[in-house]
DNA sequence: GTCCGCATGTAAGGCGTTACATGATTAA
DNA sequence: TTAATCATGTAACGCCTTACATGCGGAC
């Protein structure tokens, strides 16, 4: 669901994943299984029809019968219009939309960008991203403000975790631009 | 995608305003639209036909024509049976499962809770979502460490966010508790 | 020789999204 | 009377979910 490129959150991260190194669907599924990324659903209902999806849209290109065995498996790799397609998408502006509504798809963005769209892009990505949620925190505690008589006490506290949770995004971007302008190595 | 109760997050997000006072489709629109619940979204084709499914369920009942104008108008309330289900969905215990793919679900849940449950449901609530979560945090913590060396430093940050969001809740969780034992007066 | 993990899929169903449509009421 | 707001909906579409299905390979 994600803007003019057409490029769900879903896909987005198998798009990325793949533009790290060739993977088969199944090795997907396991990233998704076995490590915390996105919590997304490793479910094969989900990820074979997406993989087709990316690659009949031309951002990955299937091969079969690598390696040993001829057991049926194929190993996706990103094309050079994936890239792209994906740089394009990375180097989307943060928008006030995208961290109200698109906030897994944001961090999915950033987990990917460095590599793709360079070590500069990635800290301006974290600069707007950071204020544009300092931005929207304020908001919601005036707004909280002129209805805490009015709230019931579990409603408030609800809203609360909600700020905070913004907060605690906007000082972790400015952790990590101070540590990846310290380290300015880009893994490459 | 809720549980047994076959209530879905939207679902219950509805179900739970209209169980603090009667409201029209409008209104729920409109309370989506300008607060911060749970970033819905307020579309039509959304709010109207989950309406309609949770009215079918017979868990709320449409009035039309009430109020002065005869304008075309159904004014919802919540049966006996729609309480029932409510307070037996968020009466569910908070499992491991819960706060990795349904917190949304749970602060959803938490933001209703106190009124329908009991204020001694909610504390119980919060202890095991505080314990869920510290454990789920420490044992990603875990995870990131035997991963960091072999991590792009993006990817780690990435990784860092999420577990710091978990640690984050944690403490609002345990801060809460102690507000609500404090003030023990329940909204009723 | 059987069971489990690898590996890929399909089918039905549910539900949210965007966009479109319709009509009544109120304010300018 | 024109526009904005109130108020309710439908239709097409996309995509995820759950559940089912299938076959190879290795381990015991």
């Amino acid at each position: 669901m994600a803007q003019e490129t057409g490029l769900s959150t879903l896909s987005l991260a198998i798009l990325g994943l793949i533009s790290q190194r060739p993977l088969t669907g199944y090795d997907v599924r396991k990233v998704f299984a076995t490590t915390p990324m996105g919590h997304f659903s490793s479910s094969p209902g989900a990820i074979y029809p997406a993989l087709r999806r990316i690659e009949e849209a031309g951002w990955v290109r299937g091969k079969t019968g690598e390696g040993k065995t001829r057991r049926e498996r194929v190993v996706y790799e990103i094309t050079a219009r994936g890239i792209r397609v994906l740089k394009q998408h990375l180097s989307r502006p943060v928008t006030r939309d995208d961290v109200i509504w698109h906030m897994d798809d944001l961090m999915m963005r950033f987990a990917f960008m460095d590599p793709i769209v360079g070590r500069e892009t990635t800290l301006r990505f974290l600069q707007t991203f950071a204020s544009e949620l300092e931005a929207y925190a304020t908001e919601l505690r005036h707004y909280l403000d002129s209805v805490r008589q009015i709230m019931p006490p579990c409603g408030r506290l609800a809203m609360e975790n909600g700020i905070q949770g913004y907060e605690m995004n906007t000082q972790w971007a400015r952790r990590a631009i101070e540590e990846l302008q310290g380290n300015s190595q880009q893994a490459d």
